[in-house]
DNA sequence: TATTGTTATACTCTATAACTATA
DNA sequence: TATAGTTATAGAGTATAACAATA
């Protein structure tokens, strides 16, 4: 949902990445013309900055962008190692089961799978009880995809919390979950249109 | 960048928002048929929560559903307010600077300055020294819309974080910041093809 | 030659409506 | 009547190539 890039892999020498550098500085106002001295090209972006949704969605991309190249290996972009894992780690789940754990919309999700079991990783087998439904399982080489790729993911995970103590890691975490389980929902229906 | 809305606004009943209740109970697997109570359809997420790049992720969706919400009246989605707060704070910013502040492409900025050129908050001035970029400005409507959509997106942003303490949520913003500023840039280029 | 702003365009992501087959 | 999976499709978002005017 956050993704952004050709499927295609071939290690992109093109993909957006680096976070502009910001420090602060007006652009040559009007009038006011007092700024630090650093700033080549940098704008004021301080008020942005202190809102949580900036900072929460930079940080998402920054780390997405990492994602992307660090899994092109796989051919696996975010949505498509979610998948997998959640299927590695809940066989059988159901594809309404993995739409609602990532919130994805199930029209969007069936091409998902489908390019999955196409590539031999992943298999529909009959529910056992709701003839409507289908249980999604990994393949042997699924699983072996799979957890190379979470191997890879962890790793990942290190280098982008490089910055960061273990502590702060840790911290930083719960504190994001803390927002998104907590946010409070758009009170989906409240407004008596 | 991380928009998802129609640009109407109409205060929408369809959006989504609520992030999927996870209350970590595995799908039933191939042969066991026993489903926790409370987990009508959860599946074990634990891995995926591990990894920053998805409590990231979900941090920012969950706030930007809010922010689409709020900033409806307004019809302002996330990329049009912060457009119009930056040209507010730094007059005379050209566009080139205003990608470069936001990661947006210079070809996808053309369309979102034109839009808010058309309904009459942003003009645009000839460069004093480079006759090639244009200043852009906010008219005296660009700056009362600004000025009651920054008030708005002060104001969501004590709701979104009201599960945190003022220290946390500062605490969280200097994370956040510390792993986009930091994060390993995706080494453009290094990639002896 | 490099850069600003732009057009045109392609590809991806996200969302809705509507259908089927089961429940 | 409601739900699981699906199709078709519309609409945003994001990316590249290429051009004119200027530096």
């Amino acid at each position: 949902m956050l993704d952004t890039m050709p499927s295609s892999s071939s290690s992109s020498t093109t993909a957006r990445g680096r976070p502009p550098r910001k420090t602060a500085t007006l652009a040559d106002t009007t009038a006011s013309g007092d700024h630090s001295p650093d700033a080549d090209q940098g704008l004021d972006t301080r008020y942005l900055e202190s809102l949580l949704g900036y900072n929460a969605r930079r940080a998402a991309l920054s780390i997405i962008a990492v994602f992307l190249r660090r899994m092109a290996p796989f051919d696996l972009r975010p949505v498509d190692f979610s998948v997998l894992t959640l299927v590695a780690h809940n066989p059988g789940a159901t594809s309404r089961q993995i739409c609602a754990a990532l919130d994805i919309l199930p029209p969007n999700l069936v091409g998902l799978v489908r390019k999955l079991e196409v590539r031999g990783l992943v298999q529909r087998k009959p529910h056992p009880t709701d003839r409507r439904a289908q249980g999604l399982h990994l393949s042997a080489a699924g699983k072996r995809l799979q957890r190379s790729a979470q191997a890879e993911a962890t790793t990942l995970e290190q280098d982008v919390a490089s910055a960061l103590s273990r502590e702060e890691h840790d911290q930083l975490k719960g504190l994001l979950r803390k927002v998104y389980l907590h946010t409070p929902a758009p009170d989906i229906g409240s407004d008596p249109g």
